[in-house]
DNA sequence: CTTGTTGCAAACGGTTTGCATGGTG
DNA sequence: CACCATGCAAACCGTTTGCAACAAG
């Protein structure tokens, strides 16, 4: 982290440029949108973005804005769409060192948490290799209970 | 209890079986999903099931039964959902002795691939013993290009 | 005859599209 | 000033629900 002049571009930084240099105009609601998603810890959906954006008030979107914006930022591969089920898809941006992870549901409340596990990653990278596929990307979701729910229901330890 | 006469029960006969112990009703229309979906090697979207039904010409069930039948199936353990995005949910019977596994995604044609790996889930075991969620369950969906659009797009071999 | 089962059609909810308006370059 | 970007509303499509007719036990 020695670098100091490239002092870590903030993902909207970079969504903006990669939006530039696609060709695109700058526009208020995708800059919104792109802001809101970088501020972001975790998959939204278009509902939750459009929401945000409504309440938060100074910018709101149309929500067919909103998933236009969203398909094109998939397009570049700045964001990834998250479907953990329920018919909703979610999104999330895709950070320039950000690590690979997925997702775990609790069926009980519907938090989404996110997880890594290299040994998972391994694991997908050997099968890859052995199948008559060429996979290039995977999706992996849990489904269970979260520390919250699962602490409710049976012993809290 | 080595009733010799029972060797290996269909998907179908055993479904029959739990859904008459779970205080069922025989009707015609789940008997219809019931047997399409036994015939079946992959799973099928609820409209391929009213289609097939349908076209098949012996017994055509409506799409609200159709939905239905499935939702009980699910409950009772019987059918699994996949959901391999698009947003169209697809059914498998789940076998007494079947194997368990995931799906692979053509992301050219649309093909569905089932395959299992031992790797994989030893992975995914040692992950839900590690994290602070009760994991009761996992999807896996690979995605890329099958044999055939592979072939086609790059060398064949 | 009582109650679960099925069909039909309308309602639903997330997503997409058509078209007119407005802002960017 | 040409054209992309945006908003609005209607169309779409898979799924769910309400209700009446029907059949299993």
């Amino acid at each position: 982290m020695a670098s100091t002049s490239t002092p870590a571009p903030s993902w909207a930084e970079h969504a903006a440029q990669t939006l530039a240099e696609a060709g695109f105009r700058r526009g208020g609601a995708r800059a919104a949108v792109v802001d809101l998603l970088d501020a972001q810890p975790c998959a939204l959906s278009a509902y939750d973005i459009e929401q945000a954006l409504r309440d938060q008030g100074d910018r709101a979107v149309a929500r067919a804005s909103v998933y236009r914006i969203l398909d094109e930022l998939e397009e570049l591969k700045l964001v990834s769409r998250i479907d953990v089920g329920q018919g909703i898809t979610r999104y999330e941006p895709i950070r320039p060192g950000g690590h690979h992870h997925h997702h775990m549901v609790c069926d009980a409340c519907g938090r989404i948490v996110p997880f890594s596990d290299d040994g998972l990653e391994r694991a997908i990278d050997r099968l890859a290799r052995k199948v008559t596929f060429a996979v290039t990307e995977h999706e992996i979701v849990l489904h269970g209970a979260c520390a919250d729910c699962a602490g409710a229901a049976s012993a809290p330890r």
